[in-house]
DNA sequence: GGTTTGTCTTGACGATGTTAATTTAACGAC
DNA sequence: GTCGTTAAATTAACATCGTCAAGACAAACC
């Protein structure tokens, strides 16, 4: 007897609205100028229900870091769509990557951004495993149709660096002298692609 | 008359002590632990002496970013020193990138944090002008010397990133499967030499 | 010594994250 | 339908934060 305990569904649904509108704050008053007041007066409800549904701001974060790398993998699957050729669908991973980076900068730099405490929370790692799975599929369908040659483990890494690293760039404002980031990520695939093309099948320059 | 105005060195000397010891409390407390309270504790004097020599937190943190940056090329060129084969030079740069990613994973979070507000300080872009600068002088003088073939801006861009990439990476703890940030970026600088080799000059896989 | 001028400290304000106390609402039992 | 119980939601409170205004202090000049 008493009131019910809050099913399963019922956290599930404001944990969802809740980081949903969490990004949208971050959106618009930036990483640092989010605070989980505003967010409550967003939700419409008192500044402390939200400690009923999270630990803490911490796990809000990771929440939040955990729907941002949900999205991105749906992201790049819809990029990814209808694709087949494997040569193709690399360079269609990299523009995905990429372009989630340059039309949703908040949500790409909340996701990846170091020095942000994920650890301790499972979902996040599980989220992340996501999406680097996409990747892996990717870089392991070209290497087995012999598009790319090298480990697999190997080159998946490397690929998911090199597109990150001008993703990331590009997000803190670093690609200067005129060049913008579709180039660089055009010319880091291919470059990669290149040099890791089997040999006596080199593609032209 | 009256009481002496402060000297351009004492400025300067404040500001030093001052990002110096925000960069330990950073290390210590993490990123978002910082105060600027803290920090006044830890230099021995009020809470609102700081903002004597700073606009405020914000202009702190630039100043903290900007002296990451002087660290990280410094670092570089440390690594540089004495390495005259322009094959190698390319490799200590990407290897001397990546440690210092390693070593001081709180310095370069902080420096090349995306999301933070960099803009509106001149000597931060300054600063990292100069760490951008011998990652050019170096591919510049690589390409000049035949070692890599293309566009001097494109070809440092590319470095970069790839490089950059992996250290982001593994700060944020992202590398899995067993792949240390070592093997990566060893494998990342090999592939894009590799890639940009000129013609009829390709190195052995 | 007194005046002046700029530095440093203290005190205060509003906002934030978080927790404790209080109120409110939904159920079963009668 | 009322009541007691139990959990959710709100309110109140606390410590801390960034920041700024007012006061205390110190060093130069007369």
């Amino acid at each position: 007897m008493g009131r019910p305990v809050l099913t399963d569904e019922q956290i599930h649904a404001f944990r969802a609205r809740a980081t949903d509108a969490a990004m949208r704050l971050f959106v618009r008053d930036g990483y640092g100028g989010f605070s989980i007041r505003a967010l409550a007066k967003e939700l419409g409800c008192s500044h402390a229900t939200p400690y009923r549904y999270f630990e803490g701001k911490d796990e809000l974060f990771a929440a939040v870091r955990a729907e941002g790398f949900r999205r991105f993998t749906a992201f790049l699957r819809a990029r990814l769509e209808g694709v087949a050729e494997h040569d193709a669908r690399l360079r269609a991973l990299a523009h995905g990557y990429f372009d989630f980076a340059r039309r949703e900068p908040e949500a790409f730099a909340i996701t990846f951004e170091m020095s942000q405490p994920s650890e301790g929370w499972a979902f996040v790692d599980e989220a992340a495993a996501e999406g680097w799975g996409v990747l892996h599929e990717v870089v392991g369908g070209a290497a087995a149709a012999g598009v790319l040659e090298g480990e697999v483990n190997t080159l998946a890494h490397t690929m998911w660096a090199g597109i990150h690293g001008v993703a990331t760039l590009h997000v803190a404002g670093k690609l200067r002298m005129g060049r913008t980031g579709e180039e660089v990520v055009a010319h880091m695939i291919d470059a990669l692609i290149r040099a890791h093309a089997p040999a006596g099948q080199e593609t032209k320059r």
